[in-house]
DNA sequence: ATAGGCATGTAAGCAGTTACATGATTTA
DNA sequence: TAAATCATGTAACTGCTTACATGCCTAT
């Protein structure tokens, strides 16, 4: 099981629909998790079937009517269990990483232009992640938030998704600049 | 398409065995890609039957015979062209993150065991990497190897490995307190 | 003696990706 | 008028994981 547990404990911030958890999804909740819309879906309708979670149609106007869903009692004890077995390893998979192995044999020009497009990405998710922690701490300042704020789960996950984007972000800075002087230093300007 | 460009990158640090290469990506590719054995080996007949790869056996005095592969034209055509196609988003798939997303209804115990085991993990990690840097940056300090070193493509790639593992060990200690002292002030001493 | 490392796979099952499908409403 | 957003899926395919299988050699 994998994307179960995810959704899961997206559900926990509130009643979602599928459609409002896919957009959590495609950011990566968090950046901790990534999965496409259809396979959230799926996975609504499988954990509806297990009895996980329970789902009820909202009438709305001007737009088509949405299921939102909430954790059950079952779901709860599901999570807790989750909770006690060991966790697999940290599973990370990299297109642009494995093409930076094979720098030395590859034509810098795109791989420097992709890391750009990355860097820039990690700054967009930075900013939006600063967003939602002030969002989550309201008043207060972090410290007195992380000791006596209600729900610290989704903060403390954000938190390293931060971590994350912020070691990633300055990673593509530093190997654009290695990668663009290599190229410099094998044409000199004639 | 995945591991199969994982695997031709991984090989262009040499000749590598299917086990030689299992072990790597047990590991990671420096943390960038992992695939179990049995992948591995699978990836590895379908890139010859591709002729991506050659492999040729190598007999061995006490100890089974191997296998052992490299890149061949065809490979570094293959390679070039993948460098050219855009990257998809890294992605990220973490159980343990996913449980602290939920830390407020959980028991925190099994949680600090585990976050505690994942920043042994990732220290350990850490000083694998910083090994594998020195080795491969020889005599030369670490910015004369990046300008002027042959192959930096590996070194760069265990460099992000690196800031990734340094990140996590980080946000795992912080975790671990936030959570830690939370568990003390909801049962104060009697 | 037994555990661990070297060395390579097969087979079955589950998870994730890609492509396709639909249709109304709001915004540019 | 075209594009984007809301809203939900099905179907086919590919990739990944888990379990099983084998056997010799070296170190404790």
């Amino acid at each position: 099981m994998a994307l179960r547990h995810a959704v899961l404990v997206a559900l926990l911030d509130g009643e979602r629909s599928g459609y409002e958890l896919t957009k959590t999804f495609e950011v990566g909740v968090s950046n901790f998790w990534f999965a496409a819309p259809q396979q959230v879906y799926a996975e609504l309708s499988k954990l509806e079937a297990a009895g996980l979670v329970a789902g009820r149609e909202v009438v709305q106007q001007g737009r088509p009517n949405k299921r939102i869903f909430v954790v059950t009692d079952a779901g709860m004890q599901a999570l807790t269990a989750f909770a006690a077995t060991p966790s697999k390893p940290l599973a990370i998979r990299d297109d642009l990483v494995v093409k930076i192995h094979a720098a030395d044999i590859l034509d810098p020009e795109p791989l420097i232009a992709q890391l750009t497009e990355r860097a820039e990405e990690a700054a967009a998710k930075l900013v939006l992640f600063e967003k939602i922690l002030a969002k989550m701490r309201g008043g207060l300042d972090e410290a007195s938030f992380l000791a006596r704020g209600e729900r610290v789960g989704p903060y403390l996950t954000t938190l390293g998704g931060c971590a994350l984007q912020r070691a990633f972000h300055e990673w593509c800075l530093r190997t654009i600049q290695t990668l663009g002087r290599r190229a410099e230093a094998e044409r000199p300007p004639p």
